[in-house]
DNA sequence: TATTGTTATACTCTATAACTATA
DNA sequence: TATAGTTATAGAGTATAACAATA
């Protein structure tokens, strides 16, 4: 992965600067922008490339798969807060939830105590699921990060934690 | 993940904490899957203060935003170069330029030398429209990396390329 | 009356494949 | 034949609103 990196890095700062070149005579933050466009960019590659190694061999989308992971990290947990925890919507969280029932990988339980709620939680064959993919994931996250020291990547976290928190505040 | 009074930046260090426990005695590394992950957290949480902000209120999804912007700054393109640039499927490119011809934004022109082409441009409309919303998502952009200074903004920018182009390779 | 989850509608975008008209 | 754009289909996800059961 080391010998043809170079190239495309370079192909990516031309096309920036080609972009400040069309710009040029308007007062723009083209720091800011960048930085801005890059994440974009990232995270949308990142997403590309999950998908094609890992999730689509396993008909898994990209939003079942951060469920299964959110289940499995916190614990069984209600609708609402799944839906919050993954991003998405309440009714699109029925629909996903509804989904992975159906495979077996998720169940549904009411709440005993408000029995407005229900419990979503993660089946036998759901966490043996995701025990076997994160791992896969994981290591498709070292790739991604490759050339990036430990520093450097603790950086780029501190750096995004300041963009998200500017973007849900303010 | 209860309700707590720490500051948010605080709060999403605790959020990794937390997962860092739940997963402890595996061998993941953390540092990558955090960086990836709060990728991911950045993106959305800047695309739905751009559609809240900006875009809902001139009725324009993300992408049309997108195609106003990359024919602003490249000027007149076939429909092919403006879908691979935009990072939609060429199916996709039809429906959105249909959409903002209807409007009056974009319009479409036969090329003379290879008749199989489409030119897709902006209108005049659309030029005013571009022209008066992209200062204002770059006084966005400008918010959302309040903190960070211009090298910060440089460093961040690097480090997503890094990314970038580990994804887009192999 | 307010809230949780569900359902329904309409829309954006994706992926794939078939189709047309050009080349 | 190969390519550019279009169209069609199925699926994922969005927002919104209405609704039933429960609080």
């Amino acid at each position: 992965m080391a010998e043809n990196d170079q190239a495309p890095t370079e192909e990516l700062l031309q096309q920036e600067q080609d972009i400040r070149a069309r710009l040029s005579g308007e007062a723009f933050d083209f720091e800011a922008a960048q930085a801005i466009q890059n994440i974009y960019r990232a995270a949308s590659a990142v997403r590309v490339r999950a998908e094609r190694e890992l999730l689509n061999e396993q008909n898994l989308t990209w939003g079942g798969f951060t469920m299964l992971w959110v289940l499995w990290v916190w614990g069984t947990m209600d609708s609402s807060s799944l839906a919050a925890e993954c991003g998405v919507a309440k009714g699109t969280m029925t629909g996903m939830v509804t989904t992975l029932e159906k495979r077996g990988l998720v169940e549904r339980n009411r709440d005993s105590d408000d029995r407005r709620r229900v419990e979503v939680g993660l089946t036998t064959a759901g966490t043996d699921l995701i025990a076997e993919l994160y791992p896969r994931f994981n290591k498709l996250e070292i790739a991604l990060t490759d050339g990036l020291s430990a520093k450097d990547q603790q950086q780029l976290s501190t750096l995004l934690r300041r963009i998200i928190t500017n973007a849900d505040g303010l």
